[in-house]
DNA sequence: TTTAATTTGTGAATGAATTCACAAAGCCTC
DNA sequence: GAGGCTTTGTGAATTCATTCACAAATTAAA
């Protein structure tokens, strides 16, 4: 397959929320042209992104919203449950175990793992916490999808080198750091300073 | 000035946590090939990255680490010191007040909103937390500069009208939602759900 | 001082993503 | 069922971003 863009997917993802939304408000059909009024972008741009993975629509009339949300949904392989584990059983730890989207889409969390023996054995927010020491043993007994990590910088290289070692293909990465994974494998950095000097940057040139 | 890429901009910021590294450790000069190895990309797209801006390198030699780092700091307005709110007084609130990037960086957050009566005026980890109804006239004391919404997506678009009318020009955004502002306000969305559909994708369509 | 070795800065070339523009296809009304 | 109105799907054109490639500067060594 003609490799897609990482733009593409994440425009993907926009249109099933507004899919969704509209499933929601019992709507039967819905044109590219409004589908882009809600994601700021273009008709085109919808019809394009769309158009890489087949032809849902009906020429004169629009795209089938169940439909739609349907076929995104099996391309973005949320079809299935994926089974997450987090690493940095701290703040941000605590809020994603809370965050009700994980479950809604499909992502079931086993277990949170630390190293802190201050923390481990006593739940966050419902989940157990683990020893990290532990972790090899239990991705052999349930292996995970996709690991969280959310330590600390100075850590976060060592904790990933880990999670790969074990097998995990996919990373979610809350460490302000560039990672090295081998290209077998999938990291998203959410990185929270580069979004705020963005805005910084943003402030500072404006017009 | 020329319009500067969204790419450019994260990638500077990448750098300049390079450079803090390289600072920390006394090191003197650093070149683009070294910049571009730790940043995961090539030593012209560091050149071109950073000639935008201006010429700040020695042929021959590389970058002065303190200057170079002076300047992006410069670059991305960090040489000041940026007011910032956070409305919504949940857990991702309690992580990001936590957070000792923010601090670093220069980010002062001055205080967290609710709407919820039985968390006004409880602190969230030491920032106070005020009355949602009371943002106007805070504003008008104190102008943020940047405001942190961490409300559940029902509200983001009404919370952000709020904020757009209070005069604030620069936006975080956690709720996974497609906000929609005036030309003249920046907008950044950290959108979870966004990331894990990335990372599924990329799961499910692997050769 | 010359020569060899680096490394920047930047036009030119390439590659990638977005937008244009229009034929093809479906609906609706008369 | 003809004519008008919509809206898709998609090559072609365009715009935007990255990479190439090399002259110009600088250092270090001989």
């Amino acid at each position: 397959m003609k490799r897609i863009a990482d733009s593409t997917v994440r425009r993907l993802s926009a249109y099933l929320r507004f899919l969704e939304d509209f499933e929601g408000r019992g709507l039967a059909t819905i044109s590219s042209d409004e589908l882009a009024r809600r994601g700021g972008t273009t008709s085109a741009q919808v019809r394009k992104d769309l158009s890489f993975f087949g032809s849902f629509g009906k020429r004169g009339l629009g795209y089938s919203v169940p439909e739609l949300a349907g076929r995104l949904r099996e391309i973005l392989g949320l079809g299935r449950q994926w089974k997450v584990i987090i690493i940095g059983a701290g703040k941000i730890g605590a809020a994603l175990v809370a965050y009700r989207g994980f479950r809604q889409r499909g992502f079931r969390i086993l277990a949170a793992y630390d190293s802190n023996p201050d923390k481990i054995g006593k739940p966050l927010e419902g989940l157990p916490v683990r020893d990290i020491l532990q972790l090899e043993k239990d991705v052999q007994k349930e292996p995970p999808d996709i690991a969280v990590v959310t330590v600390p910088s100075e850590s976060a290289q060592t904790v990933v080198d880990r999670v790969v070692r074990a097998g995990i293909k996919a990373i979610l990465n809350f460490a302000p750091t560039q990672l090295q994974v081998p290209p077998d494998v999938t990291v998203k950095t959410v990185n929270m300073a580069m979004e705020l000097e963005g805005l910084s940057f943003a402030l500072t040139n404006r017009d």
